[in-house]
DNA sequence: CCAATAAGATGAAACCTTTTTGCAAGACTG
DNA sequence: CAGTCTTGCAAAAAGGTTTCATCTTATTGG
């Protein structure tokens, strides 16, 4: 038994042909005769062969790798935006190396360019709250390495991101709150440095001030995305004499610890508190009461990034719409 | 601007050595002068120089190359074990491929080994359900590939697999409901093909035998993981004119699912009925009422299944448990 | 103290597998 | 018969690792 894998030189023997030819077959080049084709691709099945994806990558000048750059946000968003980009990539025949990268770390941005460097990326993905950091994507363009954001707050070439509609979203979650009659709503924002969360701030001040109704200052809190900063905000917001009657937090970790707050206290929802929330994270259904919330196309925005990228390393047409739109779901 | 990268070559003509000596200094190896290393090491700072990964994995025979083989499990599940084994990789000098497979997919063990093939793994880290494939298992060894496995049910050698204290810690929770004065304890099964989780009934049986308390069958429900055969579980338990005072499931999705029903017939918890799960996924503190629960140390596992896969391939000593403990947090 | 020998440091060239590059030659087309 | 496709050849990348030989030193025995 050898285990010595097949290599190209192999296939060409067996096919009776030249390792070029062999190597047209592969890469789908033009000008190969239909049955040399078959020939070729015979002698590749019996031997099972696989071109080396790495002696591919040396040879080429863009190997077909891109990297997937996250920092640990909830489970759920990252697995879904994971799951999106490497199901187009499999079938695009890239390969995508999964990258961690801790946000405060010292030294991050040296030890983010040592790997895009070793790896030789062709392109690179880049979810929030990095896609945020104006340092690190100055690194990336001082790399000279194409890009996509994800949900970026920076102010960027359309081209270079995918973003999804939260303001416009925001507008119409805070007017269904206003049509079930609410008008002291209470507002919990979303950690300061994710840009792309505060839109959704913004939506909300819009279609209150379009309802004429003032937003109480009072009303709005200082959330960190996490279940325990929605606690303590829940806390704070559901002790005061005026207390909302609704609570719009900015993602549904937050809402889920108003949830719990609420409970604890005995306020009963939804009757004497409406609770909505943003993301969708499975756990909203869980969560008894279900939540109203918005659903952002987690797979979807995923699956595009990975296509808007690859287009633009293979030069192709970009005429995709940047823009994912979420939906809202009324439980 | 020269947009090549720095070669060897060009550490070496700096440093005024041989190309091999630069890679002696690179890869660690022993008989290099210290005014050497020195002199190749500033070498390198100054040309921002990194080696290019796909050149080193073609050279070598093995190249520093593992992945992990998942299936959308819970995201939370797969994320917490990927923490793990990437942040082991990250020290070790591996990178690593997250390869997602779809369990029931036709042609899916013919894609896992063009995978394979192509991307000339050094060894792959399996995680349930696909390390109970036996199937999945042989093709794996039929390519020669070193393997961990994770939470496998197979009966294999202790050295290819991390397991949990399934059945163990599952008796300790039976007894915890046992202590707190239930009786009649219903327990949900997990799915029939994921085998480690059917430890989990087999605890749950013993701690019962040990009570000398029968097991009722009509208590014992067959799931399938999810939340949604966790409700429809609950519903048959929760129908019975001999209604379950407490509800064991094996996992926390179909927890959630008994209490989403309990919740609906207006059940209290956990006044009326107790439930336990098994995993605390974050979800699990974000419920109302929290679940008491079992803890596994996901990122523990996915540490330790990375460094044992990487001893075997460096050939280190392997003297690692291979067993992780869970822990029960009571709630 | 010196030759003999071992041990350590270094380098030259082959090798890993594929793509690419020209160029040449044979095989068609109309 | 000129022109366009196909195909092959051989060699040069791509950027490392590895084998093995060579040149220095250090150690040892006498």
């Amino acid at each position: 038994m050898t285990k010595r894998a097949s290599t190209i030189q192999d296939v060409a023997d067996k096919a009776k042909v030249s390792i070029k030819t062999v190597s047209r077959v592969i890469n789908n080049e033009p000008n190969v005769a239909i049955k040399t084709v078959k020939k070729v691709e015979t002698a590749i099945k019996q031997l099972e062969y696989q071109p080396n994806a790495f002696a591919q990558s040396l040879a080429r000048s863009k190997p077909k790798i891109i990297s997937l750059i996250y920092d640990t946000p909830s489970p759920n968003y990252i697995s879904h935006i994971m799951e999106g980009v490497l199901s187009f990539c499999y079938k695009a025949g890239y390969e995508v190396i999964i990258h961690p990268l801790r946000f405060n770390e010292i030294g991050m941005l040296r030890s983010a360019e040592q790997f895009i460097k070793k790896s030789r990326l062709a392109g690179i993905i880049v979810t929030p709250p990095h896609s945020d950091n104006i340092e690190f994507i100055k690194l990336i363009e001082k790399l000279d390495l194409p890009k996509v954001l994800i949900s970026s707050g920076l102010d960027l070439d359309q081209s270079d991101s995918i973003k999804t509609n939260d303001e416009e979203i925001s507008i119409e979650m805070t007017n269904y709150l206003i049509k079930s009659g609410h008008r002291k709503i209470a507002f919990i924002k979303g950690h300061p440095t994710h840009l792309s969360v505060n839109h959704r701030f913004i939506g909300f001040q819009k279609a209150m001030k379009d309802a004429k109704i003032n937003i109480d200052n009072s009303l709005v809190e200082n959330g960190l995305n996490s279940l325990l900063s929605g606690e303590q905000c829940a806390e704070r917001l559901l002790n005061l004499s005026n207390r909302p009657t609704a609570i719009f937090a900015s993602n549904d970790e937050m809402a889920a610890g108003v949830i719990k707050v609420a409970y604890k206290k005995g306020i009963r929802i939804p009757d004497d508190l409406s609770v909505v929330g943003f993301d969708d994270s499975p756990m909203t259904e869980m969560i008894t009461p279900p939540l109203t919330t918005v659903r952002q196309p987690l797979d979807a925005i995923g699956e595009k990034s990975a296509q808007k990228l690859i287009d633009k390393l293979e030069d192709n047409d970009i005429s995709h719409e940047s823009i994912i739109k979420s939906e809202i779901i009324f439980r």
